[in-house]
DNA sequence: GCGCACATTGTCCATCAGTACAATATATTT
DNA sequence: AAATATATTGTACTGATGGACAATGTGCGC
């Protein structure tokens, strides 16, 4: 097990040598030379902004692949964390986290898990719950209310298509589009076609 | 540490107790009583369907708050899994899974983390990158090509609202927000209010 | 100052959307 | 067999929508 740290700042804090006390500061990622021993890399974040970690992660990962990126943030934000996730990082966290969180965090990665703060982790499974999860589901309730035809209808004109559009896709004439979609409308509570559409899309973020 | 096997399939058990030597299965909830140690309670589904996690989960943290749940799936779907950490679990794995890897996961989620199977983050990643990242981006990067006040009338007009609704809270005439929602159009490409709502509220998942 | 982008409003008009009132046909249930 | 749910289409009407053509005022940079 190797512990390299990434840091604009000359020392490493204390905090992360009582966590990582065999752990070394390096200043190039060419002193990532590529070993048998499995290597985490501590990279240290201290402006906002993803340019650095655009650049950073993906260099890391170029040189060693199996190496387990842990960003450690000055300033953590949500987006900056799914960002660096997104980039292959294995942990998020604050960079003055408490020692005995950051030897938490070693340990969780290092057995091949995930970490993120909890405040992260409910957002995500909030987020991924209703896209996922209910969204579909909940849509599916919404469209288990219709007819058949209504509900081909009504995923029609929930895309943007114009009653016309429907009508040929249907091969039925526009009125009795008109008369499944008004029936749409009473079941599911919607005033128009906008609202039904935002309903069977959904848009969790509102 | 405690750890509690919930399973209709006894036969599981002999693999399970090489990952976990102290294991105890139990049948009823009630023998989950409230300890000062910590407690991890391997819920085994067998069946597809959410119900019994729906109850069991619940259950379980209504009992003993801190208890760590493991859900153990026979036939494990992405699905079932955001239910599962949705409920509360901190881990979602194959039922047959080996028991170095469910070692793993104890390891993981003792030290407060969260395990789920690779290809399963993947999509998380994913989604959550679409859906917090890039899709405000994506957004932000519409939006930007409009003026303020046409950015104004098209949010009101993705939400549902009509010309003379967005007229009146933006206080101008409804002529007016045609006007700026017909630049709108022009800008983005947007064929109609509901085509750019589709646009401005996005739905990942087309 | 002049041009340009932006915001505002007007009239006119063709089209679309949604509802009201109504009728017919088919399948399923009781 | 009667009743009910579903699918289909018609006419007529109202209101919303979006585009065409046009005008006025304001602020900002060259």
């Amino acid at each position: 097990m190797r512990d390299l740290f990434i840091t604009p700042q000359p020392e490493l804090l204390s905090s992360w040598l009582q966590a990582v006390p065999k752990a070394k500061r390096i200043t190039g990622l060419n002193e990532i030379t590529s070993t048998q021993q499995e290597t985490i890399c501590w990279v240290h974040i201290d402006i906002a902004g993803q340019k650095p970690l655009a650049d950073i992660l993906p260099a890391i990962l170029k040189h060693a692949p199996s190496t387990k990126i842990i960003v450690l943030a000055n300033a953590p934000s949500q987006s900056e964390a799914f960002y660096a996730l997104g980039l292959g990082a294995q942990g998020y966290c604050h960079a003055f986290s408490p020692s005995k969180v950051l030897k938490e965090i070693k340990t969780v990665v290092t057995h091949g898990g995930i970490w993120v703060g909890s405040d992260f982790l409910k957002q995500l499974i909030h987020a991924t719950t209703n896209l996922a999860g209910n969204k579909t589901h909940q849509v599916s309730i919404l469209l288990a209310k219709l007819t058949k035809r209504e509900q081909q209808v009504a995923i029609e004109a929930a895309k943007g298509l114009s009653n016309k559009e429907i009508a040929r896709i249907l091969n039925i004439t526009d009125r009795t589009v008109k008369a499944h979609l008004s029936s749409a409308f009473e079941t599911l509570g919607a005033k128009d076609r906008l609202h039904l559409a935002l309903m069977l899309n959904d848009n969790s973020l509102k």
